[in-house]
DNA sequence: TTGGAATATCGTATTATTGCGATAATACGA
DNA sequence: TCGTATTATCGCAATAATACGATATTCCAA
């Protein structure tokens, strides 16, 4: 196991913010804008959390003319978080 | 979901010298001077990790007269672990 | 092409985490 | 009880993460 790989996935999802995104995210893929307004965050702020998932491949981004669409990319951290809501 | 304490959960596995730790007491319980041998870490140094670890409920101690033996006391972390290997 | 909406990035002050030596606490055996 | 082995805690410097306003970028529509 590649514990430096594997941890930084893990301290990426060790955010409540974050955590609470990729949780939405599963439910419904969603534009940032959205995110914003369901978290009531700043827009930059929403952002950078979501830069950082990406960063670990757990969030994939497809355009759709000028917004972002944002959805849960690993099959692996679906599961892990399936397991936690138990 | 109780994103707060999930995410401390999930914080606390995402530090490679922790992640790493889990995943040797997963294959057996061990007292602290192993560890710091099988890391080659001061015995500082582990023994924080240790209290993170158990703070969030991952792991727990036994004491054995004078030494102290660690294992995995959350069955969905072993299994999150598991999930993680493949 | 220009204006505006949506998003990303930058700069940075604040706060949290980390690593580890020094020291304390604990339990046992001589 | 003393000495020793084992483990926990403290103190703190160094490093990393966080939040967010300001600014830049991108893309479309008019």
């Amino acid at each position: 196991m590649n514990y430096q790989e594997k941890s930084e996935l893990l301290k990426a999802l060790g955010h409540p913010v974050r955590l609470r995104m990729v949780e939405g995210l599963m439910r419904n893929e969603c534009n940032v804008k959205k995110i914003v307004q369901a978290l009531g965050l700043p827009q930059s702020t929403v952002s950078q959390h979501l830069s950082i998932l990406k960063s670990q491949g757990i969030v994939e981004a497809r355009k759709e003319g000028v917004k972002t669409c944002y959805y849960v990319a690993d099959k692996k951290v679906r599961e892990m978080i399936r397991l936690l809501r138990n």
